[in-house]
RNA sequence: ACCCUGGUGGUGGAAUUGGUAGACACGCAAGACUUAAAAUCUUGUGGCCUUAGGGCCGUGCGGGUUCAAGUCCCGCCCGGGGUACCA
């Protein structure tokens, strides 16, 4: 008899006891197998979590069995909004309700067995731990991007370059107006400062100028920017962070704007993070999206003068070949020119433009980006080579965040561009020859140039080149290469996460000394963030922080993604209270060997993990330079997902329930679409049922937003409660089951504790990987559940049963060297869904023989230990052996015992080749002759071809090995 | 619009490099045990035709390459995901 229950319990307890997991470094070969680790949020973990976890134990256990020293940790991830937002709807403080979240998150872990040396459990809200976090950024804060040595580099080296020489020959990753930010007031240098200065300037500095200065190359540095702030989450986000126009997480309106904020120069490292992933071991698809992500496009950077002023315009084209089909210009409405540039017969207008762009949220910008709009400035710009003069226009269509906030309009060749000059009735020159722009542009680079310009007769890609080379020398331009990855912005008005290690001292930021680490949370009386951007932090008084120091400390907090950025070099030496990690540590764990987590973090977590890692490593503090080299991104598990319509009703939390019918013909915009709990749906009201008197006081005390709300069924009306019935005719609840994600907001989670009570957690494991291909998307159902428990039912059951000291024979040894053929190379290939199927195939051909064998029983146990711990374990026990099955050794196949019987027919061909026919046993000399007879009219054509495995057809089966 | 993915029985999915398509499981049907149910076991199960032996058709659609195509090539259709005025 299989009592899951008692046998999970027993062994769960017992590898806690003799600590089976724990790991330490030793002079095996190393195995580093990582989960994304969660956040603690306080809906617990779902059936949809483990998957991955699942994955990686079975691979972490196999590697072990292999030989190899496995490092398999689990930790929280338990700063950041979800586990503030938690806080704040609960009112507690958030380093309680985390507390509890994570205890809860473990107890269902450890609940599915997982091998987990909770020894080395990290967690990112931890001062200990974040003690480091606030340590790399001050690591970050002391480098600049030295473009010359192609890495980042102590900001000493600067100093030095700056000491001796000035800026000559410092070529940093840095914008190369950076000094237009400069406020060069008391500065040595006059007011045509272009961003050069001697060494005689600096030293003629004070420390404050120059700090202002250095703060410029910085890695990380403050700058007012223009940021996605979202006021109902009091925040800015990082981009990211921002879907369709609102936020990730809440989906809240985003609106720009101008804020000091932290940001992290990751624009520095974009061709490195473009270029290294060449050499990851990731799949096509999430390299695509953060090569997109980055965003690489080769063009060139052209300056234009500006009639009747000393300023002029640079734009970033990747078309310089079209420069004579430019007719116009275009600005951004935030571009720092307009004003200084609109004539005062066009400031009303431009003014009115400007103020309606800047009071639409992203969500509004978007929604109409196919309406045209803009406004004339009325200034000109005058053509670099032909000296004309180019209208200067500015509309939303251009973006300030990308290139530099303008462009140069060549509508023959841009559909944008096209569709403004036919709106506002600009010309549209033409470019090349023989192409029809009559009705939309036409962006091709395979005609030649128009007569008229020295790019005359070259085709687009020739005058590209020229181009380039002709702006380079007479000087108003040059080549470029652009990315469309910004900066990241840093900084969070929130509570929850890691404090900066910074005071400001007359406006300047200072760093606090290694020793003041960590600085911890000063206490507040308010988590809740404030709708105009002051961090709830600012709420702390002086002698609320644990160190004060200048004039005020940094109120902001760092992102959720900080403590991501580098947990899993934690691991590998998580209570170190002198480093954040032993060298001599990472030298033997080096980076993760296989990561698992979901491909929703491709241009958030997986990107700036890459980026810090590579700070790091160009600072000499690790001597890897990709933390990830393989990585597996399992796919989602959804569930179904219940709605119910209900009327929209501006007044005090009305709602209605309403019939079908009516819903349609009033129009579904009117309603509200709410996700319920399926159990509230199939109880009281699938589609077609009446909804009764129960049901709806049911539901509104369920949710609590409900409780004074009005609900009409056919039977009567719900009103505060009050049941009024008024009888007669019927109505019907009206609801909708959609696929979609698994959550708490949806009502629709499965908890895996619920499954392991019911099936074991060797069930729930093996089912999941049963379910299909890890990387795939796929619906949570039960339906199969228990042809998979059945089978560990049937295993534990011949398991008992075997008593057959003697060897194994011929069709035992096929069938379980069939399986380890099959385990070995599906879980080496990450095909987990086969290998249970294999495991079915193995026992039921063992069953057909009646297999008594201990020993092909304890294979069976050891090559399922992976998958099923413990029902492994208690195998390995009933067949009689000592200690735990983790510690055993992964059986070798042998492909002798896997070959068929067969007659062997050898034949050749012009003495150039020769075949082997191989024939079943058993058929008849006309079988065989038939046989023969096709295969070699096959081989006809084979010959002189190279095959490798050849199986002819026609009529049976016939492997051919050369 | 662009870039990734995927499309195979009633269902989830196998088929690793082109080589017996549908493994394994669910579901369904029939049978055994049982007073009965559950549990368990046995058998069958892509479609169409055939009394049978067997035959024909079948991997989203249309073409192609090949002795051989779910797999490779060309052109479409549909679903899922990402990016989105990126100049």
């Amino acid at each position: 008899m299989y009592n899951f229950k008692e046998i999970e319990a027993k062994w769960q307890a017992q590898w806690a006891q003799d600590e089976v997991y724990k790991v330490e470094e030793n002079d095996k070969e190393k195995f580093y197998v990582l989960d994304m680790f969660p956040y603690p949020s306080g809906a617990g973990l779902h059936v949809g979590h483990p998957l991955g976890y699942i994955a990686s134990d079975i691979v972490a256990r196999y590697k072990k069995l292999r030989g190899f020293n496995v490092l398999h940790p689990m930790g929280f991830d338990s700063f950041g909004l979800p586990a503030e937002q938690y806080a704040i709807q609960t009112g507690q403080h958030p380093a309680i309700t985390t507390a509890t979240n994570i205890k809860r998150y473990k107890e269902q872990l450890k609940r599915i067995g997982f091998n987990y040396d909770w020894n080395r459990e990290v967690q990112t809200s931890d001062p200990n731990y974040y003690k480091w976090t606030q340590w790399i950024f001050k690591q970050i804060y002391n480098s600049w991007y030295n473009k010359d040595t192609d890495k980042a580099e102590p900001i000493s080296t600067l100093i030095e370059k700056f000491e001796n020489n000035g800026t000559y020959n410092v070529e940093a990753g840095i914008e190369e107006d950076w000094f237009k930010e400069l406020n060069l007031d008391n500065f040595p240098f006059g007011e045509h400062f272009a961003g050069e200065f001697t060494a005689t300037d600096w030293a003629s500095m004070n420390a404050i100028q120059r700090e202002k200065i250095l703060s410029h190359f910085r890695l990380t540095y403050l700058s007012d920017t223009w940021v996605n702030w979202c006021p109902e989450l009091g925040t800015v986000l990082a981009n990211d962070e921002v879907k369709d126009g609102v936020s990730e997480r809440g989906g809240y309106p985003v609106v720009k704007k101008l804020m000091r904020q932290w940001s992290m120069r990751i624009s520095a490292y974009a061709q490195r993070l473009l270029d290294d992933l060449e050499g990851l071991d990731w799949s096509d698809s999430i390299k695509e999206v953060q090569r997109n992500w980055i965003g690489r496009s080769d063009g060139a950077m052209i300056r234009f003068e500006l009639e009747n002023h000393a300023e002029n315009i640079e734009v970033f084209t990747t078309r310089p070949d079209t420069i004579f089909g430019v007719s116009f210009m275009t600005l951004a409405p935030e571009h720092p020119l307009v004003e200084t540039i609109t004539t005062s017969d066009q400031k009303d207008e431009v003014n009115r433009y400007v103020e309606a762009v800047k009071n639409k949220s992203e969500r509004d910008r978007q929604a109409n980006a196919k309406t045209i709009s803009g406004a004339f400035t009325g200034a000109y710009a005058i053509h670099p080579f032909s000296g004309e003069k180019v209208p200067i226009w500015i509309s939303e269509y251009v973006l300030m965040g990308y290139g530099t906030g303008a462009v140069m309009a060549v509508p023959s060749g841009d559909q944008r561009d096209y569709d403004f000059a036919k709106h506002f009735n600009l010309a549209i020159p033409p470019v090349f020859e023989d192409v029809d722009i009559s009705e939309s542009a036409n962006p091709t680079k395979d005609a030649r140039v128009l007569e008229g310009s020295f790019l005359a007769g070259l085709t687009g890609h020739e005058a590209i080149k020229k181009s380039i080379e002709e702006i380079e020398g007479q000087g108003f331009g040059n080549g470029k290469v652009n990315y469309r990855m910004r900066d990241a912005i840093f900084s969070r008005q929130r509570y929850w996460g890691e404090p900066f290690p910074v005071y400001f001292e007359n406006e300047l930021p200072r760093l606090l000394s290694d020793e003041e680490l960590p600085l911890t949370l000063p206490s507040v009386d308010k988590y809740l963030p404030t709708e105009d951007g002051d961090p709830p932090l600012g709420r702390a008084h002086k002698d609320d922080w644990p160190i004060f120091k200048g004039d005020r400390m940094e109120c902001n907090t760092m992102p959720g993604w900080a403590g991501s950025c580098w947990y899993w070099l934690r691991y590998m030496d998580p209570s170190n209270s002198e480093a954040f990690c032993d060298p001599e540590k990472m030298k033997y764990w080096g980076n993760v060997d296989l990561y698992l987590g979901g491909a929703e973090h491709g241009t958030g977590h997986l990107l700036y993990s890459r980026f810090w890692v590579k700070i790091l490593y160009d600072l000499g503090f690790i001597h890897v330079n990709e933390p990830f080299q393989k990585m597996i991104n399992q796919g989602m598990i959804g569930g179904v997902i219940e709605y119910i319509l209900m009327r929209k009703e501006k007044t005090n939390g009305q709602a209605h329930f309403m019939c079908k019918d009516l819903a349609e013909k009033e129009g579904l915009e009117n309603f509200v679409k709410i996700a319920v709990r399926t159990d509230i749906v199939s109880e009281y009201g699938q589609a077609n049922s009446y909804l009764t008197q129960e049901a709806l006081q049911q539901f509104s005390k369920w949710m609590p937003e409900f409780e004074h709300a009005t609900f009409e069924c056919g039977q009567g009306v719900l009103r505060d409660g009050n049941f009024e019935s008024k009888g007669g005719e019927s109505s019907w609840l009206v609801t909708k089951s959609e696929q979609g994600k698994m959550g708490k907001r949806y009502h629709n989670t499965v908890d895996p504790v619920e499954i392991c009570d019911h099936y074991g957690a060797d069930t729930l494991r093996l089912y999941e990987m049963f379910l299909g291909p890890l990387e795939q998307h796929k619906p949570w159902d039960t339906n199969g559940i228990t042809g998979v428990h059945g089978f560990l039912k049937k295993l534990f059951k011949a398991c008992t049963e075997a008593t057959d000291e003697s060897a194994a024979n011929k069709k035992e040894l096929k069938a379980i060297h069939t399986l380890i053929k099959k385990a070995t190379e599906d879980i080496d290939r990450h095909s987990f869904n086969t290998v249970v199927s294999a495991f079915m195939i193995a026992l039921n051909e063992l069953n057909a023989v009646k297999s008594k064998n201990k020993e092909i029983f304890k294979t069976f146990a050891i090559l399922i230990s992976p998958y099923a711990p413990h029902i492994a374990e208690e195998m390995w026990k009933v067949l009689g052996q000592d200690g735990y099955i983790v510690n055993a050794t992964w059986p070798a196949f042998n492909e002798e015992y896997l070959t068929e019987d067969s007659y062997a027919y050898p034949i050749s061909f012009n003495g150039k080749m020769r075949f082997k026919l191989e024939l079943p046993m058993g058929l008849s000399k006309e079988d065989i002759e038939k046989e023969v007879m096709a295969f070699e009219k096959t081989a006809q054509y084979l010959d002189g071809k190279d095959p490798k495995k050849v199986i002819v057809v026609p009529n049976k089966i016939v492997n051919v090995v050369v």
